[in-house]
DNA sequence: GTACATGCAAAGTCTTTGCCGCCGG
DNA sequence: CCGGCGGCAAAGACTTTGCATGTAC
């Protein structure tokens, strides 16, 4: 059971801000894309060549933890993480996995619909959008006049 | 990387109807909650004690891909089910982790929001409320006027 | 010194898969 | 027979954690 983890009240607000983390952070925004930890692992690696997995999962939680960067929890499996700490959405290719920025302005009152209506307390919301990017879906369309109907896009 | 799995495009349209299949669905209808692969498994278990894990996952993924019913990729780590295939929306408990429907109708219309904005092509969208179930609220008032304040509620 | 960080490997959680025997048409 | 199906255990993907060592004040 994933629960928000906020495992440690004492958490000093200013953490050491030590290579590994500063470089974490650098790469992270330096791509601008929705990377997983894997991702910035390799990014990372090429600074910190002896950095590990498990200390860039630890600093990813810590410095979500933070506020200094957003744990994105989609639809996947894989959780992404996002330098811009801003509410926004987020736009999920179903083929390739790739997370884009939605353009569309956060919504404020979703949740107000929801008021009295159900018995939870709502605190936030999620809104994710799904469907083929540029690359794919020219994939798909080659694919198509080809006569291949189904499955994964090559 | 998990895409929306189609491997079978020749997958039967009237598979067998078993046993194993037949009591997933009842269970999954009769718990009228969203329910994860081992919560069914377990209910599953009193009526067929032999049954396993695996044949639960594997049936879950086929009715799914029949439309029988609906594979939730909620915000968590874990996939839920739900007999109910409409499109709509869930609420999920960031304590404990239980999932609600959303008293909140499907909106037809957000997606068109993008047209033009985005250079996906949008094919559907997801949106998620968190807060806390009415028990999870109840604990985290008790806990608080004991002045305690963070991690997870009891 | 002391407290927190890191590297490394092991373990954990959730899910998928290979194999083989079984069952129904 | 044949093809799909189920049980079982192993493997896979992703993430967390225990432990000894390092490092910064």
């Amino acid at each position: 059971m994933q629960v928000t983890k906020n495992r440690n009240p004492n958490m000093n607000q200013n953490m050491r801000m030590t290579r590994q983390r500063r470089v974490i952070l650098e790469e992270l925004k330096k791509l601008d894309s929705h990377p997983n930890a894997e991702e910035i692992y390799e990014a990372v690696r090429e600074s910190l060549p002896r950095i590990s997995l498990g200390t860039v999962y630890r600093n990813l939680e810590v410095l979500s933890e933070l506020g200094k960067i957003q744990k994105l929890e989609m639809g996947g499996t894989q959780k992404r993480f996002d330098w811009d700490t801003r509410k926004h959405y987020h736009i999920r290719c179903i083929n390739c996995d790739r997370v884009d920025n939605a353009p569309l302005g956060f919504m404020k009152n979703v949740e107000q619909a929801l008021y009295g209506a159900t018995d939870f307390t709502i605190t936030d919301h999620r809104l994710e959008f799904l469907g083929l990017c540029p690359l794919c879906m020219e994939k798909a369309i080659e694919r198509d006049s080809l006569g291949k109907t189904a499955g994964k896009v090559a």
